[in-house]
DNA sequence: GCGACAG
DNA sequence: ATCTTGTCGC
């Protein structure tokens, strides 16, 4: 497959049987993960989002996922891509095992992107996971590409104290007596982004790439970006049967 | 045993 | 995440 993804070799992303052995891989992947690097002055990212039916609907399970690569130069987005796999053999949506339900689906739109992007922002956790792998870690090692967390509720960690009303302020996001990441308001009046390296970025710069990125709503721009995009395709699948 | 729990 | 219109509020 030809494709947008970096040069080199990019392995055949397994799945496992279950959490068990999931885990295990999350434990093992985990060491690989660098936390450290500044993405500062790259120009092109993508933004990746996922939509998936509900458990109890018949609408045959297609797990959906958008790919927004976003010009941080001109703050604009260059090229949508779009994926829908079939969801049977992937995992349930399971707390600290999200990402062996969504990386299929990101890694073939990320393959149909045109042009290859040098950062990846994923909704969902970086390294603030159970185990140290959140879905944006995992991606960031599988691809060998720096990458970032943005989550919209909390998984794992505590916050180390109150965090301020107002828009930009930030609190580390602690467990075990280290910081796992930021809870950031990105806007005031809001409830706050989770944000975490994940992969070849470091603690600082996680929160000021994506400070760099937000606009006039909660989410940075990109990842809302593609969210709308995932909702688009999903609605389309829908009205298509 | 009791909470917590990305999307 | 998904099913969904109008409506309350800054």
């Amino acid at each position: 497959m030809r494709g947008p993804l970096p040069p080199g070799e990019i392995p055949q992303f397994i799945l496992p049987r279950g959490t068990g052995e999931a885990a295990q891989i999350q434990r093992q992947l985990r060491d690989k993960v660098v936390l450290q690097g500044n993405p500062a002055g790259l120009r092109f990212l993508a933004a990746l989002d996922a939509s998936h039916p509900t458990r109890f609907s018949r609408q045959q399970g297609a797990s959906v996922a958008a790919a927004v690569l976003w010009d941080r130069e001109a703050a604009k987005v260059v090229e949508v891509a779009t994926a829908a796999v079939d969801a049977t053999g992937l995992f349930p949506y399971v707390p600290g095992f999200l990402s062996f339900r969504e990386i299929p689906a990101y890694l073939e739109a990320l393959a149909r992107l045109s042009s290859p992007p040098q950062l990846l922002l994923v909704d969902g956790q970086g390294v603030a996971h159970p185990r140290g792998l959140g879905i944006a870690s995992h991606l960031g090692v599988h691809l060998d590409l720096p990458s970032i967390g943005v989550a919209k509720r909390l998984l794992y960690g505590h916050p180390e104290g109150e965090l301020a009303e107002e828009a930009g302020r930030a609190v580390r996001l602690m467990a075990k007596g280290a910081q796992i990441g930021w809870v950031y308001r990105s806007r005031a009046g809001v409830r706050p982004l989770y944000i975490s390296p994940g992969h070849r970025v470091g603690m600082l710069e996680s929160l000021e790439l994506i400070r760099s990125l937000v606009g006039r709503t909660r989410l940075p721009e990109p990842l809302r970006q593609a969210h709308l995009e995932a909702g688009q395709l999903r609605r389309r699948l829908n009205e298509a049967v």
